[in-house]
RNA sequence: GCUGGCGUAGCUCAGCUGGCAGAGCAGCUGACUUGUAAUCAGCAGGUCAUGGGUUCGAUUCCCGUCGCCAGCUCCA
């Protein structure tokens, strides 16, 4: 596994946490240093109001209302004065206060946000402080004995975060930091954050020459000729896959009139986040997304219930007007395309289609060896087309899918899609970051609004039920996934370059040549470093370019027609005739997606 | 979009409080003819992101714009 973070394999048969778990000691710790850390900044700047401190996955952050904007120099007087607290060891003392106490003490030290976090705490529920030495705070509890127990941290970043995490309110500054129980569990997860940044996407993918930016077309990437292999072997490799999946490959418009998205739904929703333009009194609008323009290609003919499921698969180009803010590296662009599908079927077909997409997903993500967590995305009340009475309907089917296939998963409440609840996939990139990839979304809302229809067995018109899914997601962000899962180095079937001939010397130039042609008539990606350097300095850009093989080419190659083969690991395999180094690599550069399927009768639905 | 930071050669980075813009690698040329992570020498390479302002003078200070980065909001 790529990501030193904790990265949950799904499996067993567990529900998900319906509340939050007891803080662990890490925890306390963390909330612990939050509180330091705020009674810090209050000592430097005492016009600094307070608002919340909390631990997280790594460490722990405070919010604070200042005038004084935070800078990284002053995170070192911070930790100077949190240091000073840690000596004087204060014990953490709690005390508990009526309402009308709590509202006063905050009244009085103009603490507006705390004052606001007592009068929102539920009738009946204890409100507690904790103290140490004379700094005092809101808070539920969970700390250490005393300040002393804070023996490693470190501050880390300064950000804006809204008050409450909502947009309309004012933004706040966060102040993170992270702490461990000893200096070296501290150093060793730097350690381990500075080695992560080097499997950055975006540094690998300058390194290995795989995509480039341009400011004149922010969040869209310029793939390179070794980034379009990367790109076109998924790409070719998915779709051969899902051709023996039973999914039928379609190309549909990039441009529609914003009609179609009126129809649909979407432009209630997201007209703001789509490019659009007028051409002759019509407005017209990049496609963002794949499915309805496939609803369309679905009523473009009369369907029979014998078709179901019926399995569009299109890697249309989408374009999204993302917010600038949001936009980073391969992770979140403006202009990408998906593994996109949708699955037309009878309502009884739903089930039986989705616990074949939860094993599609597992199939797919095992044969890059990634792992992923898996979340249920309910409706979000504020937001959703359609009837109640389906929704909860269609949750509970998701639900019940997802246990009985034994998947560990979260539940988002409200994080649904506008026309139905979904099961997502997120994959930890190597700083930690979740990020959907491969996504599952029923949709009873498509059908109804485009009105699709197919004759059942009974020789009536039925409505259809559509799942929107995708195994990579976008492939600009699976791509960026994989460039830090691998670290930059890709398995055979996915290296740009899979082999690179070395010669000792010039003499060797014209059986280089016969090598590379041999090999690449096989279909092997293979080039010839004919530079003028000596060996070790080829060996060495060959090793930094991340090349799987290497084939050295001297006298006694030569002499013999053979190869000398050197992996990317280091290791030197024995020199071999030509023709056997061939038959190795053909063989290790099939893709495993596409490993011949155990028995795909077992897993079709009825 | 919001808050903060950053933008110097193709890449990685120096450039103190304003005074002629630097290195290594890569590139080009030449020599060397090489056996598993860097052969040597020479040459070339810059509107210091961009537009304005302050100043005798701006890569450096101030403002706007664009882009990138971190986080927040958002994510069909």
């Amino acid at each position: 596994m790529s990501a030193f973070f904790v990265s949950i394999f799904v499996s067993g048969v567990e529900d998900p946490p319906l509340v939050a778990a007891p803080p662990t000691n890490l925890d306390k710790l963390r909330h612990s240093a939050a509180h330091v850390m705020a009674d810090a900044v209050q000592r430097l700047w005492p016009e600094a109001q307070i608002t919340i401190g909390p631990p997280i996955e790594n460490g722990f952050y405070y919010d604070f209302d200042s005038p004084h904007a935070f800078t990284d120099e002053d995170l070192e007087k911070i930790e100077k004065v949190m240091g000073e607290i840690v000596a004087a060891n204060h014990p953490f003392v709690e005390k508990e206060m009526s309402r009308e106490e709590a509202i006063a003490y905050w009244e009085a030290r103009h603490e507006p946000y705390k004052v606001e976090l007592v009068r929102g705490l539920p009738e009946g529920e204890r409100i507690t402080f904790h103290s140490h030495g004379q700094f005092t705070d809101l808070c539920r509890g969970g700390h250490v004995k005393s300040t002393g127990e804070i023996k490693a941290f470190k501050l880390l970043s300064v950000a804006g975060a809204y008050w409450r995490g909502d947009a309309r309110n004012k933004m706040l500054q966060r102040i993170y930091g992270t702490a461990f129980p000893d200096a070296k569990q501290l150093r060793s997860y730097l350690a381990q954050v500075e080695e992560a940044k080097k499997r950055d996407h975006r540094k690998v993918g300058k390194e290995l020459g795989l995509f480039t930016f341009h400011p004149w077309a922010p969040g869209a990437a310029f793939w390179l000729p070794k980034g379009t292999v990367l790109y076109q072997t998924l790409s070719d490799a998915m779709r051969r896959f899902l051709l023996r999946e039973g999914y039928l490959e379609v190309k549909t418009p990039l441009i529609f009139n914003l009609a179609l998205w009126e129809k649909s739904g979407h432009a209630a929703h997201y007209k703001d986040a789509m490019f659009h333009f007028e051409s002759e009194d019509q407005t017209f609008g990049l496609k963002p997304m794949n499915c309805p323009s496939h609803m369309l290609l679905f009523a473009s003919d009369l369907r029979s219930y014998r078709d179901l499921p019926l399995r569009f698969h299109d890697q249309g180009v989408l374009h999204r007007n993302e917010a600038s803010g949001t936009l980073g590296g391969l992770t979140r662009v403006r202009q990408f395309s998906q593994d996109d599908a949708h699955i037309y079927l009878m309502p009884s077909q739903v089930p039986g289609e989705i616990g074949r997409l939860i094993d599609m997903v597992a199939r797919v993500y095992a044969a890059f060896g990634l792992t992923y967590e898996a979340k249920i995305s309910t409706r979000n009340p504020e937001k959703f087309a359609g009837d109640v009475a389906v929704w909860d309907e269609a949750e509970k089917t998701i639900e019940e899918v997802v246990k009985a296939k034994g998947l560990t998963y979260r539940v988002e409440p409200g994080e649904g899609a506008f026309y139905g609840p979904k099961i997502d996939f997120d994959i930890n990139d190597a700083l930690g970051r979740k990020w959907q990839c491969a996504t599952i979304q029923l949709d009873y809302v498509a059908p109804e609004r485009f009105q699709l229809e197919y004759v059942g067995e009974d020789n009536a018109t039925h409505r259809p039920v559509v799942i929107h899914r995708a195994m990579y997601g976008s492939f600009e962000r699976f791509i960026a996934m994989l460039i830090e899962h691998y670290g930059g180095a890709f398995p055979v079937w996915l290296a740009p370059v899979q082999a690179r001939v070395v010669v000792v010397s010039e003499k060797h130039e014209a059986f280089a040549h016969d090598v590379v042609s041999a090999l690449a008539a096989r279909g092997v990606r293979v080039d010839a470093d004919l530079s003028n350097d000596k060996l070790g300095a080829k060996i060495r850009r060959a090793q930094l370019e991340k090349i799987p093989y290497m084939l050295v080419l001297g006298d006694k190659e030569v002499a013999a027609r053979t190869v000398a083969p050197r992996t990317r690991d280091g290791k030197q395999l024995d020199p071999m005739p030509l023709e056997a180094f061939a038959e190795r690599i053909v063989a290790e550069a099939v893709s495993p997606l596409l490993a011949p399927v155990a028995d795909r009768s077992a897993a079709t639905v009825g």
